[in-house]
RNA sequence: GGGCUCGUUGCACAGCCAGGACAGUGCGGACGCUUGCGGAGCGUCAGGUCGAGGGUUCGAAUCCCUUCGGGCCCGCCA
């Protein structure tokens, strides 16, 4: 039993009522009440109201009177408000219910999903530069999303999509074989930063005043479409070693993959001929005869131009190269690829990557009855013509959805601090121009300030466990950034402001868990939990018992809005409800050992709730910081 | 020009999808709290035409329409 299961079981017991008075059903809510009105609540009144005549406060009356028949296992009383609400108060017994259901070990499991297989690809960033500040919201995105669909009982598969033969690669390939610039990175720096920072920034910015140069690109990038030329071969050896210091980053984020899919081979593999054709067999595709477009293929984007997915040249467009791969996902062709190994991650799983080259590994199975792709909102447009042309060849709802969020820009101090001009208050990045903060030197400077910091507060401690603390709030700290805020919502990236600490970020949400941890360490005995809880009585306690119910409530929301902040939410009200606990009410002093018991107890839920919460967000939770 | 999206206190946000009881939180500002389990904390105060106008409703920050302002997207580039 849950409060979930309870607000559920009042909303049944209404329902009954409602019936037995002969009123048509209306669609009521049953939720928690704010603080001062009871525990749970009801609008059922309101919406009566008109169909019966009667004020809402007297129905209101009725519907509380005829309920008291069902009082006794988890409510002592309901009550009419004036203003119209249906209000319920609980008794003691709810004490030790939410205590008992926080230990159980599926706390906050819903099965919502009955092991559907779902596939998330996420991060999917060209393999030519470092990750920046905006690729760490998309891959945080998509990770917890990954978490949260497991905890409903999804099967989910998550894959990360390269694209090593477009552009941006054809840039820093140019850079390395006609501009002169070594294989080598000076200095030992990072190769994905020396690739991003140098041989991407500089090669693109001598094409602006050297128009021969420029030719290169093309010339390079059309190479890059034969697999056994030269240069494809050479940036297969260059797009890998981008690629494996980009991992690095991700799994120190917390971030792990099933399948890396190369969009090389997605060419190779004439997915896109094999698609094409059923395309026009349906007629989703047009060949236009005259007007701009003329020996074009064409799609129709409802209300906009078409867009275009095969040139006069024969050659398929950017888009074209999404729709096979698209498709893919759900299984929709016949999956061209084998799997081999690519490395055993940090946290023991394994990924894998596509090959075309036969072997004899099992036939893994990386496509699902629902896909999930993690894209910044100005794909939107592209996205939205391949769901639509998606949904043509496989029909069930909403088999394919783009998660869609804001991008994150720099506030104006930040572009200055990086040797940039601005106008405004903010500036989108741009790889090419350089404007943009790597995400390692983020991670590094919040590192080096949380390691300053709880040396400060733990002067016992040794500097390699201080080192493991600075790592998981600094890691936490920027993913409890990315995503506290709605997915809709641009956010402006400060570097000064990035490094506080304080008020709603991550190590609020971590020192409570540390604090927790330390009365629980000093208690000297273990909580016992076999009691009624009945002195739990305080509205701190009362109160913080509430929000380590909502779990599960949370969960439902975010899962079926596929919304990190939810958790996030969530994490923070409990945190706030317990720091006021905290200071309020002593824990370990005091002489009855009953009540302090009962306490610990209490304490103990909290942490286990926010530590199973904050695991959602993929945040770790240190004993000391 | 067309499409999408955001607009809530000095700043950053929650609440909006599933309309209702005093519109919450953080930062910043003013002030207070440690011979108490860690002050990365707790508490008090100041600060709001929920962009504007209309509509629906007993009731609108929330739903609908119009409008203004910011952002993004609209290539036979990727």
């Amino acid at each position: 039993m849950t409060l979930r299961l309870i607000l559920t079981e009042i909303e049944s017991n209404i329902k009954k009522i409602i019936a037995q008075h002969g009123f048509r059903e209306v669609e009521f809510v049953v939720e928690l009440a704010k603080p001062g009105f009871g525990d749970f609540t009801c609008n059922v009144a309101f919406l009566l109201a008109k169909q019966a005549g009667k004020k809402p406060y007297d129905i209101a009356q009725i519907v509380a009177e005829d309920y008291k028949k069902y009082l006794g296992n988890y409510l002592a009383k309901t009550e009419a408000h004036k203003s119209g609400y249906l209000n319920f108060h609980s008794n003691q017994k709810l004490n030790n219910l939410i205590i008992k259901a926080s230990l159980d070990e599926n706390f906050g499991f819903i099965d919502i999903g009955k092991k559907k297989s779902v596939i998330v690809e996420h991060t999917s960033v060209n393999p030519n530069k470092a990750l920046h500040i905006g690729h760490i919201r998309n891959l945080v995105i998509g990770d917890i999303v990954v978490r949260i669909l497991k905890k409903t009982n999804h099967d989910v598969k998550i894959l990360n999509y390269v694209d090593d033969s477009g552009l941006q690669v054809a840039d820093i390939i140019v850079g390395f074989k006609y501009g002169g610039f070594s294989e080598a990175p000076p200095n030992e720096k990072k190769f994905d930063h020396y690739c991003g920072d140098e041989v991407y920034v500089k090669t693109t910015e001598k094409y602006e005043s050297d128009k021969q140069f420029a030719e290169y690109r093309h010339k390079v990038l059309q190479a890059l479409e034969d697999p056994n030329s030269e240069l494809a071969k050479f940036a297969n050896i260059i797009t890998r070693k981008v690629l494996a210091e980009q991992l690095k980053t991700c799994w120190k984020m917390g971030v792990y993959y099933d399948c890396l899919n190369f969009e090389s081979q997605i060419i190779h593999s004439k997915l896109w001929d094999k698609i094409f054709e059923m395309l026009k067999k349906m007629s989703l595709v047009r060949f236009e005869k005259e007007g701009k477009n003329t020996n074009c293929w064409v799609i129709e984007a409802q209300g906009e131009e078409d867009k275009v997915l095969v040139r006069s040249n024969g050659v398929a467009t950017y888009i074209a190269k999404d729709i096979p791969y698209a498709a893919w996902k759900l299984g929709i062709i016949d999956d061209p690829f084998y799997y081999k190994k690519y490395s055993t991650q940090p946290n023991g799983t394994m990924l894998w990557e596509t090959t075309l080259e036969k072997n004899n590994n099992q036939k893994l199975k990386f496509s699902g009855q629902k896909v999930i792709t993690v894209i910044d909102s100005r794909q939107t447009r592209l996205q939205k013509i391949i769901t639509s042309l998606i949904t043509k060849l496989k029909p069930e709802k909403d088999a394919y959805s783009h998660l869609s969020y804001e991008s994150v820009t720099l506030s104006a101090d930040t572009v200055k601090a990086i040797g940039h001009e601005i106008e405004g208050k903010q500036a989108q990045m741009s790889g090419r121009k350089g404007i943009y903060i790597n995400a390692d030197d983020v991670i590094e400077s919040l590192e080096k300030r949380i390691f300053e910091e709880a040396k400060k507060r733990n002067t016992d401690l040794a500097n390699d466990t201080l080192s493991k603390i600075a790592a998981d709030v600094a890691v936490g700290t920027l993913r409890y950034e990315m995503i506290k805020q709605d997915l809709d919502k641009i956010i402006t990236f400060d570097l000064k402001k990035s490094l506080s600490l304080e008020g709603d970020t991550c190590s609020y949400l971590q020192y409570s868990y540390a604090r927790a941890s330390r009365i629980l360490e000093k208690a000297g005995s273990e909580p016992k939990f076999d009691s009624s809880f009945e002195l739990l009585s305080t509205d701190y306690e009362t109160n913080l018992l509430k929000m380590i119910a909502k779990f599960d409530i949370c969960i439902n929301d975010a899962a079926n809005n596929l919304s990190p902040k939810v958790v996030a939410r969530f994490c923070y009200d409990l945190a706030v409800s317990f720091n006021s606990f905290y200071e309020h009410v002593p824990v370990l002093d005091n002489d009855n050992k009953e009540i302090v018991n009962q306490r610990l107890c209490l304490v103990y839920c909290f942490k286990s709730t926010l530590e199973r919460a904050l695991d959602l967000l993929g945040i770790a939770t240190p004993r000391r910081m």
